[in-house]
DNA sequence: TAGTGGTCTAGACCACCGC
DNA sequence: CGGTGGTCTAGACCACTAT
């Protein structure tokens, strides 16, 4: 369990991990076959069948035995490349990453961060209304002042305690926000679900005092350290659908996530 | 300028803004053929000549244009999209962006960072010392408890204001770490001179306010809102190789960066 | 239906690494 | 030196989109 091992044991039992691996490529489904490779060389990683440090074997023989062609094989290989799970070296092969690499930072949804972590998220719609763009929001969402919005402010809690405030505004037209399905899922769930390809969000994340307002909404004590995110979010055509300013009670919650340094 | 519109003028004049680009492939260069496309596209988009909303043209009539194969120019017209510069979509093309993507996520340096704004940074070392591994530094870096590691304690200013306070901790055996140079570069420059290839990193950013004695040095008030960050790199074979804990004035300073969804 | 990107093949040569 | 990944070619067929 030394943690200063190396890349020794190039030849040592149980390096070619793979033979003993089966995958099973099924040429009928619509699934792209280097997906299925995919997915079941990830699976392997997952479960420590591919054990961290062990070597792939070359791309040659790999595909070889596959019934796969070289380019659908490093097609696969890739991508979790990409993933960040495997490493490749020229003359080497290509590795298993050690450490537990798993969620790269996404455009993500405090709803859904929150339910994936078991904190049972609700949600109170505390205004849902359609308003002229303040001068702030029309910049930020690329049109006129004035033009009709819809503001949503809502309270965040898991397990019955307010972890966020959140305010987001949105072009009237883009989309209907009835107050009882905000309560039950989250703002980017529905704008999927209305068609809505996000492509790509502008973030900043600070931190600021809690106002006496947001003191009493949040359960703190006024002046309480607060992270506060901006974010503007786009659609695949580059127009911005989403402005959203949001704050965060700092002692229940931090943002997390892994980053891939840019080879 | 309305930011309503969305794909039309398929045909009209300017469509095939490629026509008139003049791509210079050097087949003689070691540079990659993709790789060399794919720069002066971009440069291209950056420069304007590719304008938002633009299409590409199709991918067969392109390489015939440009002399080489189709999945040479697949590869740099796919590290565009990567990028968040291009958008592709079956059946109609590939576009242009609208929005100003430019930075992405990475695993930055406040040095760096503060440098590229032309802020002047300037470092003062408050610590720099070999200890024996506290357990919480043991247990991110991944050694025993009590192994040698190297401490940094630094200020970090720019335009003589302080912005940010640094605790670093190091294996010792990985790096020097002189006082004087880690007054005048960053701490990652200086890893990256020694031959450590960063991979991926961990961060947690949250807030909490400020200590009687991070006022003091952040010239801030007690109480007041400070960011903090978290941070664990790992290098390319997945060994922990730097554990940080950061703290920001949040008057001065924010995290800013541009997400891609995940498709 | 015509045009687009998405996938896949079966080769080839080169550059880098470790021995 | 042999083995690895990195790059590149010239085709092919399919799935999706718009008209």
């Amino acid at each position: 369990m030394s943690p200063v091992h190396r890349t020794e044991q190039r030849t040592a039992p149980g390096d070619r991990a793979l033979d003993p691996l089966s995958f099973t490529l099924d040429r009928t489904s619509p699934v792209p076959l280097y997906y299925q490779f995919a997915q079941q060389l990830e699976a392997a990683i997952e479960r420590g069948t591919l054990a961290p440090g062990n070597l792939l074997g070359n791309e040659v023989d790999l595909s070889a035995r596959l019934g796969l062609s070289r380019p659908t094989v490093r097609q696969a290989i890739q991508s979790l490349v990409d993933k960040g799970l495997l490493v490749r070296r020229r003359g080497v092969g290509t590795q298993v990453v050690h450490s537990k690499v798993r969620r790269p930072l996404e455009l993500s949804s405090l709803y859904d961060d929150l339910e994936s972590a078991g904190q049972e998220p609700t949600t109170r719609v505390l205004r849902n209304e359609r308003i002229p763009a303040p001068a702030e929001v029309a910049a930020a969402l690329g049109i006129a002042e004035g033009a009709e919005v819809t503001v949503l402010e809502r309270l965040r809690c898991t397990h019955g305690r307010p972890v966020a405030f959140l305010c987001n505004y949105l072009s009237a037209s883009l989309l209907e926000l009835p107050t009882q399905r905000l309560e039950s899922t989250s703002l980017y769930r529905m704008m999927r679900s209305a068609g809505i390809v996000l492509h790509s969000a502008r973030q900043s994340i600070g931190a600021r005092s809690a106002t006496a307002g947001e003191a009493t909404l949040l359960e703190e004590k006024e002046g309480a350290a607060l992270l506060t995110m901006v974010r503007t979010a786009y659609d695949v055509t580059g127009r911005p659908v989403e402005y959203g300013s949001h704050v965060y009670r700092a002692s229940l919650y931090a943002f997390e996530f892994q980053l891939l340094v840019r080879p």
